[in-house]
DNA sequence: ACATGTGAACGCCTTCACAGCA
DNA sequence: TGCTGTGAAGGCGTTCACATGT
C-alpha cells in the first residue's frame, strides 16, 4: 500500500531515451539469429556500462537469466511494448522545406507505429506538390486532419517566425504532443508536451571544443 | 600552482550546451536596445532557473554588476568569446538528400562562423545539382576540399548503411569533428570527436509518453 | 562457473539561501 | 536596496562490487 510498490513504475527520461537504442541492437541481434545477449555486449555496442544496461532493465522487469543473458525476444517484446510499439502514432508535419520533406521521408518517422499522415504549409507554390505518397496541404487542413485521430503528434519544421503561431494552431486542433524543430522555446500550458531538438546546437558543441585546442 | 587555479577553466558540457541559447537571448535584447538583463529575466527566457544561469556565467567570468545584472554586450562579447566566434568553421555535408538540403541551407549552419563550403554524394543523378549557392559534388572530391582548410566540420546526412564508410572517409581526409545524423553509433579512435543526432529519438520519447496514459 | 540484479558510493548538476558588493 | 556570486545541500544518474540465483 505504501508508494514504495510504485518505484519502478516510473522510468527515468535518461533511461527511456536509451530503450531505442536498445532495441535497435535487439533487432539486429534478432535478425542475425542471436538467441541470447549479455549486458556486457549489449554496453559494447551501445557504448554504455554494463551496470547502466542492467539497471535499466530492471525497470521493464526482470527479463534476464543469471549465468546466461537476456533472451533477445523478450528483450524486444518487452522494450517495444514500454514504447508502445503496439499503438499507432499520426505525425503531422508542418513545414513542407526541406527539413519537411526530409521528416517525411525519413524511416525513423515511418517505422515502429509513427507515420507521417499530413504535411502542411503556407506557401502556395509548394502546396499540392507531392513528397513521397502524400501531398502538401494547406496549413488550415491541419485542423480537419487532426479530428478523430488517436495520439496526433505534431512536428514543427516552418521557419523559427512562423513556430509560435503554427504551435497555437496544432494545440488548437488538439495536439498534446509536440516535436519542436525551429529554435525557439515554445511557452505553452503543461497540458502540452514540447520537446525541443536544435539542429545547430552539437555543431556549436563541436566548435567549443575545436576553439579549446 | 595547485590545481585549484584551473577550476573555473573547464567547462561542463552542460553549460556548454546552454551557451548558445543564452547568446540567442542576449542578442534579442540587443535588437530590442535593452541594455542591461538580470539573471532571473534570463532564467525566464532559457527557461531555466536563475541560480544555474548566475552559476553557469562564472565559468565565463565575474561579468555581472551587483544591484543591477549583466551587461548584454559584455555578455554577448563573452559567450561568443568562449563559443569560438572569432573563428570560422567550414563545414562539408556528406548525403544531398532532404536533409543534407535543409541543413545546407538552413541559418544555423551558416552563422555564427559557420559556413557549408561543400555538399556531396554518391548519386549520379545528384551529383551538380544546385542546392542554394553550392553544387553538389562527387563524394571523391571531399578530400581535396578538406586540404588547407582549418578546423573543419564533417556531418554525416547520409543513409545509415553508408554512414560507416563516409566517417572513414572523412577521417582520411584530416576532419577530427564529425556531426552523426545516422542511426548508427561510429567507431573512431579517441582522437576524433563524434556527436550523434538521432532525429527520431524526441519522436520516441514523445511517443513513450503519450502511451503512460 | 557465470551473468544478473542491486545496495552503496560516487560524481555531477541543480537549487537554495545568503554573504558580498554596487 | 537589489542582484550577483557562491558555499552548502539536495537530487539524480552512473558505476562499483558483490550477493543472488541458475
Amino acid at each position: 500500500m505504501s508508494t514504495e510498490n510504485y518505484k519502478k513504475t516510473v522510468i527515468p527520461e535518461k533511461v527511456v531515451a536509451r530503450l531505442p537504442l536498445y532495441r535497435r541492437i535487439v533487432r539486429n541481434c534478432l535478425n542475425n539469429k542471436i538467441k541470447v545477449i549479455s549486458s556486457e555486449e549489449l554496453a559494447e555496442a551501445a557504448m554504455v556500462n554494463s551496470a547502466t544496461v542492467r539497471r535499466d532493465f530492471t525497470f521493464l522487469g526482470s527479463l534476464g537469466v543469471r549465468g546466461s543473458g537476456y533472451d533477445v525476444e523478450v528483450l524486444d517484446r518487452a522494450i517495444s511494448q514500454k514504447l508502445g510499439a503496439h499503438n499507432t502514432w499520426p505525425v503531422l508535419i508542418a513545414g513542407a522545406g526541406n527539413l519537411g520533406r526530409a521528416l517525411t521521408n525519413s524511416p525513423g518517422f515511418n517505422a515502429n507505429g509513427f507515420f507521417v499522415v499530413g504535411l502542411f504549409d503556407i506557401d502556395p507554390g509548394v502546396i499540392g506538390a507531392k513528397v513521397g505518397d502524400l501531398k502538401v496541404e494547406d496549413m488550415s487542413a491541419l485542423s480537419r486532419r487532426v479530428t478523430g485521430l488517436r495520439n496526433p503528434i505534431g512536428v514543427i519544421a516552418t521557419p523559427p517566425a512562423a513556430a509560435e503561431a503554427t504551435v497555437n494552431l496544432m494545440i488548437e486542433a488538439g495536439i498534446l504532443s509536440i516535436l519542436n524543430f525551429a529554435p525557439i522555446l515554445l511557452r505553452t500550458d503543461e497540458s502540452v508536451r514540447v520537446r525541443n531538438v536544435d539542429l545547430s546546437l552539437e555543431l556549436e558543441i563541436l566548435a567549443f571544443y575545436l576553439n579549446q585546442t
